[in-house]
DNA sequence: CGCTTGTCGAGACTCGACGTCTCGTCAATA
DNA sequence: TATTGACGAGACGTCGAGTCTCGACAAGCG
């Protein structure tokens, strides 16, 4: 995540300073790999490893370079996708019902998703979160704020503190779908997903501790 | 998965036959050196890799005989979890209320992930599923049996097909909510949370395709 | 009994990736 | 101008996957 190092006491920093274009280059290299391995044809885009070997050599830069600034794959991979997804999610929009917000938030995640080269980073990002609990880790931290955002989406629209309605579950029935199906790729993540997750967790959201026995 | 290859066109089985021992043995030293990776000390059962060397090692067993039998790890993964789940869910319960059936199945399944070494068994799987396209393939074969039984509990529940609910939506939102936490484990896995997922999910079966919008 | 077939344990082998290390070079500061 | 530190390039050691070969062994068949 760091890629400028808490540069901390303030030192003189005499020797050559670092080379933006180098950073940038890896940064595009590793999307550009990424999106490649996944296929050209194939649309799958399941991520095929990227080695930093590659990243390096495609980007016309030492390993050593990369290795100076990032401490791992998954961190460069994550920078690399931080610089994608500024402009690939649009603000929260103007505030309807619940459920029409989130089918809206809903849909613009999935939607990013899809989109290379956004897919592919993200499964390489998976991979390497199941690898490494420090890449997990990593992972979790990059997801805070978007998890954050749809908490106070949903905060937003439930009646305040309703007990019995535990907003981090929600999301982690929001978020769970959607890594489940992005990794089993068993079923689609377009956007009548989006609406039908929508409605549900819509639904469990308003149904606040009523007892839910039918019978 | 097919530890007893198809034999086809019945073979008259010239030569010597397989081992049953070193299939055991093998299956045995999986679920060990996984369950001892993933630290002895620390309970987090993180599932450190676990090389077929090892296996093989501990098994007193020839690399080629895992080979042979076996076309990946995964796939030896995956049996020896299958000779552990034999004996570690219980059949589905008395049929209660839909809140009632829900929350066992989804403590059953919860209770099972939490215990060694199939937690760490799984962490390794989600690793493979994560890497190779084909091990997810077979992960999802795998749990395909425990994903009908959900979903067949869910349908035994709601109104016969009630337009609005997507019963593999559901399923994919109890499991995608199990795989999610288990891979970043940032929330616990306990019954507390099976039981509040069990009231999330009845009451999104329940609201049938009432437009969910509180105002 | 031998011959054939196919598995056994063991280990050498290639291949690819990771991460470290060392060059000689180059830029910026002091 | 000397020092400092990043730069490209690449060698190196390590590890794991998967293949291959070897001699030994166990079954069926003639």
């Amino acid at each position: 995540m760091s890629s400028a190092p808490e540069s901390g006491a303030r030192r003189p920093h005499t020797g050559r300073r670092r080379n933006e274009e180098a950073r940038q280059a890896i940064l595009d290299a590793a999307l550009r790999l990424t999106a490649a391995a996944a296929g050209p044809s194939a649309g799958g885009g399941d991520g095929g490893a990227v080695s930093i070997d590659a990243i390096a050599r495609e980007a016309r830069v030492g390993k050593q370079t990369i290795y100076r600034w990032w401490p791992s794959k998954s961190a460069v991979l994550l920078d690399a996708l931080a610089s994608v997804a500024e402009q690939q999610i649009p603000p929260s929009p103007a505030r309807g019902s619940l459920h029409a917000d989130l089918a809206a938030f809903l849909a613009d995640t999935f939607r990013a998703a899809r989109r290379e080269p956004t897919c592919s980073v993200l499964h390489s990002l998976l991979r390497e979160a199941a690898q490494d609990p420090h890449a997990s880790e990593l992972l979790r931290l990059h997801t805070a704020a978007r998890r954050a955002e749809l908490r106070a989406l949903l905060a937003g629209h439930t009646s305040p503190q309703a007990p019995g309605v535990d907003l981090d579950l929600l999301v982690d029935q929001a978020y769970g779908f959607f890594w489940y199906r992005f990794l089993l790729g068993h079923a689609p993540l377009d956007d009548a997903a989006a609406e039908q997750l929508a409605r549900s967790l819509a639904a469990a959201a308003t149904a606040n501790l009523s007892a839910c026995e039918p019978a």
